[in-house]
DNA sequence: CACAAGAACTGGTCGGACCAGATTGTAATG
DNA sequence: CATTACAATCTGGTCCGACCAGTTCTTGTG
C-alpha cells in the first residue's frame, strides 16, 4: 500500500511534446513554417530519433503540427485545422485560464448536448435512474468537505454525464467525454464562483424535474443557470 | 506532381490497430476483460513489442481499451467513457452506414454549432465574406460534374466549416473540425440521397441569407435541411 | 539548357535491450 | 495458523540504433 498512487515523472518524450507545444503555441514559429529534422532535434536534445517521431505524431494529434511523410514537418494552422485536442491542449497548457469566449462557445455545447439528453430522459426515465441520480448526489455532498477542487469538480463533470449515460443516447456521452479535460477548468471556476453548497443544490433541483417529467423546466434551468454563470462572468 | 499523392500500404502497426479494433468492436471481449499482454501479442502476431505498445497507445486514444501501467491492458466500457475518437473509428471501420441514433446526435450537434455561427456571421459579415463563399460555391459546382463523391463531401464539409472560420468564433471552428470524419459520411450519404444540384442550391441561399444578415431565417434553413433530411431517412 | 541519374536528405518502421512499478508466490516469523 | 517480509517474475514504459522507402536537391551528361 503506497499513499503516492502514482508519481511517474516526466518521461522524455513527454518533456519533448510539452516543450514544442509550448513554443507552437507561443509563436515561436508561423503556421506553414517547416521544422528542424527528427534528426535534428533528437540530437540537439539528446534524445532519441524515436521519442521525437513518437512525439510528433501526438504533436499532430493535437491539431498542432502537420506531417509531410518523408518531406518535413510543419507547423500548422491550428486555429483553423485544430480540433478538440488542440483546444485541450491550450487548456492544459493555460490552467484554468481560459478566454471568455471560449468560455461562451463551450457552454453553447454543452447546453445543446446535455440539454438534448435531459429531454430525453425526462420522457423516458426509470425509478431506479432517479435514485441513482440521488446517489450521486449525496456522494458529492460527503466528498465536498473535504474539499479538493479537481477532484470535486470531476464528480460534478460524472454527474453530467450520468445525464447522458442515462438517456440511452449514448453518442451524446461522447461527445460530452471529448470535453472532459475542457469541462473539468470550468467546473473548478463554477465552483470556485457559486460554492459547493449552492451547486450541489441545483443537482436536486435537476433531479426533482427530472422525476417529475419536467423535460422544458429541466432545460430551463440549465439555460438559465449558464446564462447566468456567463453574465456573472462578464464582470 | 503526382495523381497518386500516397498509397503507402498498410504498416504492422496500421494492421494490429486494425485487427484489435475490429475484435474489440464485434465484442470478442467484454467491457473489463484483460487483454493478452505486449509481449505474448507481439510473439504471437510475429511483430515487436514497440509496435504492439505503439499500437495500443492509439487504442486508448480511441477509447477502445484502458492501459493500466506496469499492470495490464483491459477493454475499455467504450460506450460510457469512449470519445470522438470512439466515433471516428466506429465510423471508419463500418463506413458509411451510421445507425439513425448516431447520425441524429450528430446532426443536433451541428446544429448547435453551425447554428450559433451562422447567427453570429449574419451580425458581423463583410462584404468580402460573401464574395468567398460565392466563389466557394462555384468552385463546388465545376467540381461536381466529375462527381467524385468523397472529394465532393469534403468539399461541402469545408464550405460549411467557412461558416464558423468567418463568423469569428473559432473555437467553432475546432469543434467543426473534430466531428470532421464522420461528417464526411453525413455528406456523402446527403449527396447521394438529395443530389449535388439541390445541396449547391442551398450553399447559395445561405450566402443570400447571409448577405441579408437574416440570421434568423439562415438558422431556420439549416434547421428545416436537418428536421427534412432526419424525416426521409426515417423511411 | 533540358533532363535524368543519383546523392543526400526526409519521415516511417521495427526489434531488442533495459527500466521500474505491480503482482504473485514463497518462506520466515509471530 | 495467520501474518509479514522478501524476492522472483510478471507487467507496461522508454529508448536506441539500424534499416526502409519516398522526396528533394545536386550534379553530370546529352
Amino acid at each position: 500500500m503506497n499513499q503516492e498512487p502514482k508519481r511517474p515523472g516526466p518521461t522524455k518524450k513527454e518533456d519533448f511534446v510539452r516543450r514544442m507545444s509550448r513554443a507552437i503555441l507561443a509563436g515561436k514559429w508561423n503556421p506553414g513554417d517547416r521544422l528542424p529534422s527528427e534528426r535534428e532535434l533528437a540530437a540537439e536534445l539528446g534524445i532519441g530519433k524515436t521519442v521525437v517521431h513518437s512525439g510528433f505524431e501526438q504533436l499532430a494529434a493535437m491539431g498542432l503540427v502537420e506531417i509531410k511523410p518523408k518531406s518535413g514537418i510543419f507547423v500548422a494552422d491550428y486555429m483553423r485545422n485544430g480540433n478538440i485536442e488542440t483546444l485541450n491542449a491550450i487548456a492544459r497548457l493555460k490552467g484554468d485560464e481560459l478566454g471568455r469566449e471560449v468560455i461562451v462557445a463551450i457552454l453553447d455545447l454543452r447546453l445543446a448536448i446535455e440539454g438534448t439528453a435531459l429531454r430525453a430522459l425526462c420522457q423516458g426515465r426509470r425509478p431506479e435512474d432517479v435514485a441513482h441520480l440521488r446517489a450521486l448526489t449525496s456522494a458529492i455532498r460527503a466528498l465536498a468537505r473535504r474539499s479538493d477542487e479537481k477532484e470535486l469538480a470531476e464528480h460534478f463533470f460524472r454527474w453530467h454525464r450520468e445525464i447522458c449515460i442515462l438517456s440511452g443516447k449514448s453518442i451524446l456521452t461522447l461527445f460530452m467525454n471529448t470535453m472532459h479535460e475542457v469541462s473539468i477548468a470550468f467546473w473548478v471556476n463554477y465552483l470556485r464562483m457559486y460554492g459547493p453548497a449552492f451547486a450541489i443544490d441545483r443537482l436536486e433541483r435537476f433531479t426533482e424535474l427530472i422525476e417529475a417529467r419536467d423535460g422544458e423546466g429541466a432545460y430551463n434551468l440549465l439555460a438559465t443557470g449558464i446564462a447566468d454563470y456567463l453574465a456573472r462572468l462578464g464582470k
